[in-house]
DNA sequence: ATGAAAGCGCTAACAA
DNA sequence: TTGTTAGCGCTTTCAT
């Protein structure tokens, strides 16, 4: 099964491996070629079905025409999104996208970027890393330009979402919520899901306390209940918050659709007057949410712009650790 | 940013740089390498952060030790989870994964495939291709082993789920559905959404089919509604569905998630009572589903199933093109 | 038990 | 306008 080469090429066409290959590379113009014979080399190369070797030439240039996404997982709507934005954008810069999960891993993650590495990807996208700055000191001793996505490290330029103003936004979105329906307008609003060090969540919880300190003249430390993202742990806290149906919740701010698959499960076994002025909000998006049983204000963050400013950094050359924000979008009910 | 090479472990170590390959590549037992020398080789590269590279091993072996994986999309439960088995089971076997999507364009189906067989990727994995039977031919002419999954192709070998089965085991379910509400028992089971010239659907509905015919004696033409899986069409073809009260649907099996949501987006228009026993089943698993205003009965892949069956398929060098068939599951609603 | 040398397919100086 | 040549970093005979 052997391959055709620029060799073969330059025996039938009865040019040298090197002017087959400037034909072939588009840097004939720059060699001065005869635009017939890149023609002519052209249309051979064509007839035998002819590709480069790719491997050859990134061991040549020392670099591979691959840009790199390391991200935790596929099954999940931001991640897949983030992927296939990252696809589209690469492949417009004349780059091959690969992307590969680690599921949080740290291990795996600093495993998968050395892969990377000793396969030359010309730059290296890290996304919801567990240890971005593992990561980018694997990528520096390599010279390889890197960026963080949607969580920042402290050694290579970042592009995360804006966290505190999405949190807020859909805090006060909350609070607007069904203004003429005047049912409990007494309960409180709660934080759920997520865990207080992950810098996101942290982020999204000093956005949620100052909007309703903002609105209410204060905000316990009760109404986060941060305990992870477990859909049945969540259910349980919010029976918790339940317990007491004097002391009911007016909103819940759900962190994460995971985290509001849990929510939901529990709500779904209250009664419907219980439930029905419950104002409902999600740090995150799906389409399905629109068609539960109560209105969910959502938060979708802009994913593609958060590709194309990551793109933006790598290619100006910046090299500070600087830190750049997104803002998400809010989708409403119908 | 001059990398270690085996050179400058050579010098290192006073060995020859066939001696440090090996004692690197794990070969040196083979070729009778001190074991003691291979230790001393061992702990300088390690030392030095020497990592090999594979774009040179790659073009001297003319192999990569990738697992590249073709599909539609990422922002999908399926493909997604796809690609998370893909990822486990390759690098169980030594293979770097990578992950492009094609949209299903056929051209950029083709250029991925022809991009990823230039860089020797070891095996391809090509899930619902558009044109699978293209890429086969382009893999043949580069020797390259290549298996179809989800959608057959007649050129390789193809592992798909049993859409027969499943579609069957959906409506018997749906048929047994709520045994005691004797409410509107009158009604006609429908399938909606997806297109007749999909492979998948097609194996669909003549499971549905088969079912509807063995229950009710017979299957109406008009009970299939495969007009694509746009949400908004799918609402309207719902909302004609419903437009006599009399003749209202007993079940509906959407075929698809997305079709699914369009289906939800005019039930959710109708008055309670109306929808109140209508079943519902969905060949597509969403977990939000669980949770809308009717309970529904799912479908859902096995893709790690798939994925060991293609992996199987490619390591026992099979290569002629039959098609192995994988059962998915039912998830019943709580 | 190890080293020397050739070569994978390509590109880029340098010659001509 | 084109050809010659020397590698990129690795593996793999073939010697020794």
């Amino acid at each position: 099964m052997k391959k055709t080469t620029i060799y073969d090429l330059a025996q039938l066409s009865g040019a040298s491996a090197s002017t087959v290959s400037a034909a072939l590379n588009g840097t004939w113009r720059a060699r001065r070629i005869k635009e017939s014979t890149v023609r002519e080399i052209q249309s051979i190369a064509a007839r035998e079905g002819y590709r480069a070797n790719l491997q050859a030439r990134g061991l040549r240039q020392s670099r591979s025409g691959l840009a790199g996404l390391i991200m935790p997982m596929y099954n999940n709507r931001f991640f897949a999104s983030l992927a296939e934005s990252f696809e589209v954008e690469a492949r417009q810069r004349g780059l091959c996208p690969i992307t590969v999960t680690t599921h949080r891993d740290p291990e795996e993650e600093q495993r998968t970027a050395e892969t990377l590495i000793s396969y030359a990807v010309d730059s290296l996208f890290v996304a919801g890393a567990a240890e971005p700055d593992a990561v980018s000191r694997l990528c520096a001793k390599a010279g390889l330009r890197q960026v963080n996505l949607d969580l920042p490290g402290t050694l290579a330029a970042s592009v995360i979402s804006d966290n505190f103003a999405g949190a807020a936004a859909l805090t006060e979105a909350m609070f607007a919520a069904r203004p003429g329906s005047g049912a409990r307008l007494k309960g409180r609003i709660y934080f759920l899901g997520g865990r207080e060090t992950d810098f996101a969540t942290r982020e999204r919880i000093a956005g949620f306390r100052e909007v309703v300190t903002a609105r209410t003249g204060s905000c316990g430390s009760d109404q986060v209940v941060a305990t992870g993202y477990d859909p049945e742990i969540v259910a349980r806290e919010v029976q918790v918050l339940f317990r007491d149906p004097e002391a009911a919740p007016r909103a819940l701010l759900v962190n994460s659709t995971i985290a509001f698959e849990g929510g939901l499960s529990f709500l779904g076994t209250l009664p419907p007057p219980t439930v029905e002025d419950l104002v409902l909000g999600c740090y995150d998006y799906d389409p399905f949410v629109r068609y539960l049983r109560f209105p969910v204000v959502m938060v979708r963050q802009d994913v593609g712009g958060l590709i194309r400013e990551a793109f933006r950094l790598l290619t100006s050359g910046a090299t500070s650790p600087k830190t750049v924000r997104v803002t998400p979008s809010l989708v409403m009910p119908d």
